[in-house]
DNA sequence: TCCTTTGGTTGCGTAATGAAACCATTAAAG
DNA sequence: CTTTAATGGTTTCATTACGCAACCAAAGGA
């Protein structure tokens, strides 16, 4: 059957894996990040088929993650960019980088370097932090559910 | 044909995302985070057809993410849980569903809160953090990738 | 005028998904 | 001791989505 829809679950992380979470989708914004613009750079880039390209690209724009822009005068050129909302996934995309860094190549043996150019340094490692700034135990964390009004 | 694979690619957001990138696995993982253990638990939680999660929670632990514990006397009884490579995952949870709460419901309107009991208030918004450890600009970034040895 | 580039769409075969049925082992109930 | 239920799956099958390749239309360039 159709693959199953998390559209009804009423957790931000499922909703967010619905709009951004299929095999590909995560990567196209990874390449809008790294500077990829036009439809042929992202296919060459990831060797993804043109017409699963033209879908993920069509509902990104759909949802407001990108956005098409026609650049050239009369049609045939189009830019496709991120939106605001789709730049502030980088966060995501960063700690999805630094899990891989530490656990699938191990501490300083990643294939690539994200370097804040001010510092000449690579980012810090993201940790979830408390209200006072310190990293947060998992052990002192609890879910308060919202009631449905 | 298959679903393609991003094993090649020297990238660690691939990489992360060919172990945890699936529909459903992440959502497996949240429920792990959550307190789901067995099972039967996360069958019902999920609602996810029983092969599938037979299939996925096999893939977890054969990837080390999870560890199949015998509980019971004789082995009809098993407990999954993260093991510390899984536990890791936390921030990745955390900056999709921060995204979640603010694009998709819209401050204040999240479904579940995440609360630290110590302070009794929610986690602060994770941004990646220069070496400085003020939040960096996307256009300050610097991509820098390793030879292949 | 013809050829190339860009940005797709269309068909088709194959793999993965999802629902339901089935099953073996063990605990629990009577 | 026999029967029943629960746990943790596996199997079967229909449907869907993925991936490749071929095709195509509009615009630009030679």
């Amino acid at each position: 059957m159709a693959r199953k829809r998390f559209d009804e679950m009423p957790c931000s992380i499922a909703q967010t894996l619905n709009l951004v979470g299929d095999w590909w989708t995560l990567l196209i914004i990874r390449d809008a990040f790294f500077g990829a613009r036009r439809f042929a750079e992202f296919e060459t880039r990831l060797g993804i088929a043109k017409n699963i390209l033209a879908n993920r690209l069509s509902q990104l724009v759909d949802n407001g993650i990108m956005r098409k822009v026609d650049i050239g005068q009369t049609g045939t050129h189009y830019a496709y960019e991120l939106t605001e909302k789709g730049r502030d996934l980088f966060p995501v995309l960063t700690a999805l980088r630094q899990w891989g860094d530490k656990w699938v190549y191990g501490e300083g043996c990643a294939p690539m370097d994200v370097i804040e150019r001010k510092s000449g340094r690579p980012l810090a490692r993201m940790l979830p932090l408390g209200a006072d700034g310190e990293p947060v135990a998992l052990g002192d964390l609890e879910i308060r559910l919202k009631e449905k009004s």
